[in-house]
RNA sequence: GGGUGGUUAGCUCAGUUGGUAGAGCGCUUCGCUUACAUCGAAGAUGUCGGGGGUUCAAGUCCCUCACCACCCACCA
């Protein structure tokens, strides 16, 4: 053995052994067990791996999958028929977005391509990315059974979303809807309420006068986006306010178009904000939409999907509504409608939580799913604790969410993703919009003008988008119906299907995995797609099953740097974890971001030094086994201890070797790693090495000896699922290179 | 506006039912002693955010204030 313990040598070798010896599949470690004559309990232990988006390598976040795989490991050596499920998920925005810059770079757009090519192409682009992050997840340790790889846009994975999808459909849970949703003309895609954020600006507040039909008087109402006047439909009042008593009932005209505009009460109105006056403008503001609604007015659409201006007059359609915004004050200010402005008025807008464009909120059709009745019984289970969070705010925190029950649109304008298997028939629905490209030329127009001049065919072929009316008929299949189908050209939204992963990844609704495994035990993930994910798999797994699809939850936290910081380019803080493991090893990357910090509070910070602090740790595991090497090389240890045969230091030692174990155990029952991990270092260090190896080597007898290497034994076993490398490599030194010690050996007790 | 978490040694953090303050890194001094210098030995460092309370005893429980962070909702 070197003095020296080298990483770099030994961990690829490792991984390699491991594969080879198909020791991370439960059918092959259950072989091997039997064939040493150890059996154990046998039962089923499952963990999940949150598939990793499939357009990129890893980043330190990733780190954390440690932690499953720490479980899978114990579990495993418990004799627990141990699996740990791994996957890919296709991330259709991410992804499309990570392509779409990709695209601009070589001067191209998505707009260049019909749907299908480009679906073709991203598609290429993923799979070569996808090898990427399974072999940085190898050379992080993670024992998952590779072979059983779950990619969501596999052909099992459709189909089953397709079947949910049906199912859903059948049950009453699906509908299309005219509806606000966040529209991002940009990426010219709808966001769910959980893409998007707000972001505090200063913007103009313009102050307009409208005057009262009928009337000399006026009534002046504070409004920062001028441009939507156009489609306002009424203006209210709160029913308290004095000022506008004798006003409500009459009409004011629209200074614009010269609409006449009820005027109106509503409580939504706050009394003490800008005139106490507010214009309603159900086409573009949510709060607006829902009173509009109540009051049965009419929704108009002055911004197009393209996010520019239409239906208002010719010197403002087409322009963009910031463009637009210019004009309008100045048109406003000619006629004498526009009283003041306040042009430091501090407001927030609504932006994608990407790039930070800005959201257009637009009446849309979006197909969406009912949650109420789904969420009620995830509601129940969590409230009964059928799913069990490691944390009790994580509880409060999903239920607050689930209680909502928001409506879910679960339709995404976007390429990438699995397409909804619906079809309008062109004949049944003759205002279908269509834009396709023939001849590299992109045309767009109504279905029933378009299929005068253009084969259905050659429609297909170039098929880019459809947009369907609210009203439009349509049947959900996979197949299509006939020649005359369009099939919706929405794609789902991706947590439509990473929702469904206990089941794909298991085998939903028949195989031997399905029936063994599910439901899962252990699932761990960031608390950032609480929402997103974890709260939608609990609602799929109950519809589908009539079960929890996981039995324990643990949120990781935001991996930072050692100050707490987010990690990003422009800070130039960004940590790369597989330039760490080049440097210090893998085993040493895995325990300091354990040891680092707190790994279930929201920010876990990586730590550089306590990386550095378990590279010397591997290093002196290295060298008490180099010891104990160095002495049978002349003398043969005999395994096994007999308490009775030894003086007090042995005795002790023994004891708290025992001691160690029933703690170390207990903590990794209870998710507490950090306590776990620490103690083992201090035991093998503090009281192994530097006080029990020093007695044995004065003493210098086989029996001493014998104490040393079972207890450095137990110690390496209760190791091996935070740094498995470096205690496999010492164990397979010890032992002649034999059998993995997953295998062989089982957790001490 | 509603809510949650945090504030302990220079830095990053432990401290599980209240019982004389801990770790890693860093720092000081000494030591190349044949397992290990990615080491060993010895050592310094804290009014445990402020204030008040309960208790024989509080970092640990209660109240309050301050600061930091995050989540949710959303302003025309």
């Amino acid at each position: 053995m070197d003095t020296k313990y080298d990483h770099t040598k030994i961990e690829k070798q490792i991984y390699k052994k491991w594969e080879s010896a198909d020791v991370f599949s439960p059918e092959g470690s259950t072989k091997q067990r039997v064939s040493q004559g150890i059996t154990g309990n046998e039962k089923p232990y499952s963990v999940l791996m949150p598939p990793p988006n499939a357009n990129a390598s890893l980043h330190c976040g990733h780190v954390t999958y440690v932690i499953q795989d720490i479980m899978a490991r114990f579990k495993r050596m418990q004799g627990f028929d141990s699996c740990y499920f791994p996957g890919i998920d296709h991330a259709g925005f991410e992804t499309q977005y990570v392509y779409e810059n990709k695209l601009k770079k070589e001067g191209k757009s998505r707009f260049d391509f019909d749907r299908e090519t480009l679906y073709k192409n991203i598609l290429d682009f993923v799979l070569e990315n996808s090898s990427i992050a399974i072999g940085q997840f190898k050379r992080l340790g993670l024992s998952a059974d590779w072979n059983r790889n779950t990619f969501t846009l596999d052909k099992n994975v459709v189909e089953q979303v397709y079947k949910t999808f049906e199912k859903m459909n059948n049950d009453g849970y699906v509908y299309r809807e005219g509806y606000m949703v966040n529209y991002s003309t940009y990426y010219g895609t709808t966001f769910s309420d959980l893409e998007t954020e707000y972001k505090d600006t200063v913007s103009p507040l313009y102050f307009v006068k409208y005057k009262i039909k009928n009337s000399d008087k006026t009534i002046s109402i504070a409004t920062v986006r001028p441009e939507t006047i156009y489609a306002d439909v009424a203006i209210a009042v709160n029913p308290d306010d004095k000022r506008y008593k004798d006003l409500v009932g009459l009409f004011a005209i629209n200074p614009l178009n010269s609409r006449e505009l009820p005027i109106i009460k509503d409580e939504y109105v706050d009394l003490n904000f800008g005139t106490g006056a507010l214009k309603i403008t159900p086409g573009h503001d949510l709060n607006d939409f829902k009173i509009g609604k109540k009051h049965n007015f009419e929704v108009i659409s002055v911004i197009g999907l393209d996010g520019k201006m239409i239906n208002t007059e010719k010197e403002i359609d087409g322009l963009y509504p910031k463009q637009a915004r210019l004009k309008v004050a100045e048109i406003l200010k000619n006629n004498n409608g526009l009283e003041k402005v306040n042009e430091k008025y501090e407001n927030r807008v609504l932006v994608d939580y990407k790039d930070g464009y800005p959201i257009e909120p637009l009446v849309m059709t979006n197909w969406f799913i009912k949650t109420e009745k789904l969420f009620d019984k995830v509601i129940n289970s969590v409230e009964n604790e059928e799913v069990k969070f490691y944390k009790p705010v994580w509880k409060k925190e999903i239920l607050r969410w689930l209680n909502e029950k928001r409506p879910w649109p679960i339709s995404r304008q976007i390429a990438f993703g699995i397409a909804i298997p619906a079809w309008y028939s062109i004949k049944e629905n003759p205002e279908i919009f269509v834009t396709f490209v023939v001849d590299g030329k992109t045309i767009s127009g109504y279905i029933k003008d378009i299929k005068k001049n253009y084969d259905i065919e050659i429609i297909k072929k170039g098929l880019q988008k459809i947009v369907a009316p609210e009203n439009a008929k349509f049947k959900i299949q996979v197949e299509s119906p006939g020649e005359d189908y369009l099939q919706e050209t929405d794609t789902f939204d991706t947590w439509f299907s990473s929702g469904q992963w206990p089941q794909v990844t298991t085998g939903f609704p028949n195989s031997a995995d399905y029936n063994k495994y599910y439901p899962t035990n252990f699932l761990d993930s960031m608390w950032d797609i609480m929402f997103f994910w974890i709260a939608r798999m609990l609602m799929f797994g109950i519809y589908l099953t009539d079960k929890v699809p996981f039995k324990n939850v643990y949120f990781h936290g935001a991996v930072t740097d050692k100050h707490g910081v987010k990690m990003s380019k422009s800070k130039g803080n960004v940590i790369n974890p597989i330039e760490i493991i080049d440097e210090y090893g893998a085993d040493s990357l895995r325990a300091g971001i354990i040891t680092g910090g707190d790994t279930s509070a929201k920010f876990t910070p990586l730590d550089i030094d306590k990386v550095k602090s378990y590279r010397n740790f591997s290093n002196k595991l290295w060298n008490i086994a180099r010891f104990i090497n160095m002495y049978e090389e002349t003398n043969q240890i005999p395994n096994g201890i007999d308490l009775k045969e030894y003086e007090k230091i042995e005795i002790n030692i023994v004891e708290e070797s025992v001691l160690l174990t029933k703690f170390v155990t207990k903590k990794l029952e209870k998710y507490q790693y950090k306590l776990a991990l620490e103690e083992i270092y201090h035991f093998v260090w503090d009281k192994l090495a530097n006080e029990y190896l020093e007695i044995a080597k004065n003493k210098n007898d086989i029996d001493s000896m014998r104490v040393l290497k079972e207890i450095f034994k137990t110690s390496l076993k209760l190791l091996h699922p935070f740094m498995p490398f470096v205690t496999e490599a010492i164990w397979q030194e010890l032992h002649g290179n034999k059998n993995s010690m997953l295998i062989v050996e089982k957790w001490p007790e």
